[in-house]
DNA sequence: CTATGTGCAAAATGTTTGCAGACGA
DNA sequence: TCGTCTGCAAACATTTTGCACATAG
């Protein structure tokens, strides 16, 4: 995985640095859709000089050669995940949470946009909005 | 239609002002889903005194009687729109406007994800990217 | 050795908040 | 009249930028 990475970064004439390699690596390795100052406090035990300008450089070369996918789920910030494949995710209205939603067949959906738009589609993004299980045992009253 | 933003005002005890409705009657008469500085500036001519801040206020205000929706299409600032009625919407990469998509049944998608997620759906935002229409015409090199 | 990357701090941007005076009900 | 709303400015949070030094290739 790592050496893929290098790899990417080689290819489009970018610097590979151990910055660059851990913020990869630790994004994905985990499934909880950080934003950028997540990425960075979970960083400083292990790169305590790092900055948080560092992460956001960081996150736009590695979207640029398609190797993170960048989430905008109504919030404040920005949400990064290395799982590049196009699915859908859900957040927890009461948590804030964010899941992946992994496979869903939404071909025929898209397809329909396709063709009664006159756009030509580059991509999408599919947010639904809810409760999680663990929200919904702890309250039973979801106001 | 005026009057409906005032009964659901009413309804949910809030006061009834010029700038509430002069925004809510802006809104609902565009289909550019502007961001709350465009609101703002094209409200100037007519309320030179209205703030921006004004417009923050009333936009969760219309949000929460479910009068707007808010878009959040990977950018820096939100849009907001007055057709209220779930639907997608569509992001032109190389101007920037927003379309809404209309008469789209994504029905089994959205059931499909319904059933295989545990969580207990409540909303949800699809959005695609692409290039519109006119930006297609004056750029036939699309990079 | 050279060009790019890092880290820091400052700036920019978008949004929220606090409060005194204004105004809808 | 009374409680909410407005407008202003300051506060805030997130992201971006400029620059001196460090480092990958």
């Amino acid at each position: 995985m790592a050496i893929c990475v290098t790899t990417m970064l080689r290819e489009r004439g970018f610097k590979v640095t151990p910055q660059r390699l851990a913020i990869y690596n630790y994004l994905s390795s985990t499934k909880a859709h950080p934003n950028a100052e997540t990425i960075f406090n979970d960083l400083q035990p292990v790169y305590p000089t790092m900055s948080l300008a560092t992460v956001y450089k960081t996150m736009e070369i590695l979207r640029e050669i398609g190797l993170v996918q960048v989430l905008n789920i109504g919030e404040d910030s920005f949400r990064y995940d290395a799982f590049t494949e196009n699915h859908p995710h859900v957040r927890c209205m009461s948590c804030g949470r964010v899941d992946d939603i992994d496979d869903i067949k939404a071909g025929k959906f898209v397809d329909d946009v396709a063709s009664s738009t006159n756009y030509q589609l580059t991509g999408q993004q599919f947010y639904f909005f809810g409760v999680c299980p663990e929200c919904q045992k702890q309250r039973k009253n979801p106001s």
